[in-house]
DNA sequence: TGCGAAAAAGCACGACCGTTCGTATTTTTT
DNA sequence: AAAAAATACGAACGGTCGTGCTTTTTCGCA
């Protein structure tokens, strides 16, 4: 029975020092580029033992999906809901993703956006965990957005599953021209994207907000 | 000696073939899970017939980036340029992009996408050449972006490379709803944020040509 | 302190990988 | 038609892959 067992303490213990190992592999080299012959080498275990605490390949890589989400969640979008709704929570979820992108995604991969591009047409439960984190995601950034709708914050003809549709297609922007053609004006362009989608969906009354936003320091001057 | 040699007809002409299936496999399954042996078996041919057509696994990947991005520029940039400088050159640019998005790289995956993922921390001559042609696209893009400025379409404060950034982050999202999330409204969604964007970049003297694009029947109503 | 269970290691397997080599076949040139 | 070159093939190499099976080590608890 490879189902591991949930027992105590040594067990779980090693089990997430495998998957923060796994993380940094796959956050390289992708889901599909990690290998449990490179993993148990790289943390001086055996790879039966390391292959042990999953059963599976497969069960390996959903518990690092789950992982990365619990991660993601914990660094942007948990900080974000402490704050009142409509435009500064939307703003902070916005700020938060970006901060993460530049410390740890921007260095290290992101396990979405190559998880996304692997398996996207490759049928089976890795694809659909994927799908699964991700529409919970883009799923938490619309209700953000509902509410800065509902809160006037936002025109009531903004379409909160567009606006969604072209933050995500900043970070992705970012996460392109910074990692493979390594621009680093490209955190300032992706600051700059959100504003100015922001302020068209805000219509007049984003001005004062955005004036406030600037006012507190929160950005560098271009 | 692998240096394939410039015959006349008969290599050439394998090769070619090769590419092509290799370009299918590859548009599923990236770069680095195209392998020759799959290749061989899918054309059935030998491995080693395959395989000393290039020489090394490494000249495949390159001689297909290669490939993909001639049938690019043919479909997407070679058809906008024969159009008058300016908007409706840039506007051709994204239509003909938006186009071969959805009747090749949705259905079968962007080689340009997923090998930007696959080897954008990977050192070596595959990731250059990623890079090069990803640079000389976005060189394009941001040409036509001064052109439409130097004609007046756009204001004289739009920055080319801030307006490239974003329309590439709307191609990557669509790739990402379309592909992943499997949501048919992406395309619909991709149309919205470049108008927008483009009208933002104009700012008055936007309408008319919107208008003038709307009349013509090129885009379905919301 | 010792015992049972959990965890790790050791070993072996079949499959596939990119690559090399020798040779047969086909195409092009002389 | 003969000679040369190009192209394709089949077998094999060393490696790595994921995954079982068996044994040894380690740990938690009475």
């Amino acid at each position: 029975m490879p189902k591991p067992v949930l027992s105590n303490s040594k067990g779980l213990q090693t089990r997430a020092a495998i998957l923060d190992a796994a993380l940094a592999i796959a956050s390289r080299d992708g889901l599909e580029g990690l290998s449990i012959g490179m993993l148990a080498e790289r943390m001086g275990k055996s790879k039966s033992g390391v292959f042990a605490h999953f059963g599976s390949r497969e069960e390996l890589q959903l518990a690092l999906i789950d992982e990365y989400a619990r991660r993601f969640m914990e660094a942007v979008f948990y900080p974000a809901i402490k704050l009142p709704r409509g435009l500064p929570r939307l703003s902070a979820m916005f700020e938060n993703w970006l901060h993460r992108i530049q410390t740890v995604d921007i260095p290290n991969g992101c396990v979405f956006i190559s998880g996304a591009v692997e398996f996207d047409d490759r049928e089976g439960p890795v694809r659909e965990r994927m799908v699964g984190v991700n529409r919970g995601w883009q799923g938490e950034m619309r209700k953000a957005a509902e509410q800065a709708i509902a809160c006037g914050h936002l025109r009531t003809d903004c379409d909160p599953e567009q606006l969604v549709f072209e933050l995500y297609g900043v970070m992705l922007a970012l996460h392109h021209d910074a990692r493979l053609l390594r621009d680093a004006r490209a955190v300032e362009r992706a600051h700059r994207a959100f504003d100015r989608t922001v302020a068209y969906y805000a219509g007049a009354t984003a001005t004062a907000h955005l004036a406030q936003r600037a006012a507190s320091g929160q950005r560098a001057a271009a």
